[in-house]
DNA sequence: TTGAAGCGATGCCGGATCGGCATCAGTCTC
DNA sequence: GAGACTGATGCCGATCCGGCATCGCTTCAA
């Protein structure tokens, strides 16, 4: 699928939980956990914090994420 | 890289030819043309006119180029 | 305070994808 | 018809992707 790593970051923004997001997106959360941390690694800077109880956006993941939707809308 | 599939479809529509888009790019011939095979694939309907002389894009392609670009826009 | 539960991260592995080299088939030019 | 040029394809190694099992850490209830 072409933009998959934006609709992964999207469903993690939205779940605000990797494990979630992976439910929804039906792939183990190992595999996401990996996908988010090269996405991040390409973008140059942490999208997201991590707690125990879940990830939460950074500012630059703010960003990021108003960019990826609309990204999104128009790849539909 | 994020957006590669884009980026490669853009350069292919830039010059209208996929061996100098390749060498643009700095990849082989061979992986760029099998690049937008599957980009095509993707998007379920070819992107290209293929001619003795190089590429040519169809209406299809032309639309799926203008969102790229503002895509590869926002990108940046 | 301790043990269980829940979260993301990571080691390992198989399968898919990517990219390069060599080569093919088709078309154009002379 | 010969040579040059284009995209397509067979083959192969390198890299990436995804799943399973498990780890370390945090939270929360007993």
């Amino acid at each position: 699928m072409i933009n998959q790593p934006l609709r992964y970051f999207a469903a993690i923004a939205r779940h605000g939980s990797i494990r979630e997001a992976a439910e929804e997106l039906h792939i183990a959360q190992s595999a996401l956990s990996r996908q988010i941390q090269k996405l991040e690694e390409d973008f140059g800077a942490p999208l997201f914090h991590r707690h125990a109880r879940g990830v939460k956006l950074t500012s630059a993941g703010e960003i990021f994420l108003r960019h990826a939707q609309t990204n999104l809308r128009q790849i539909e």
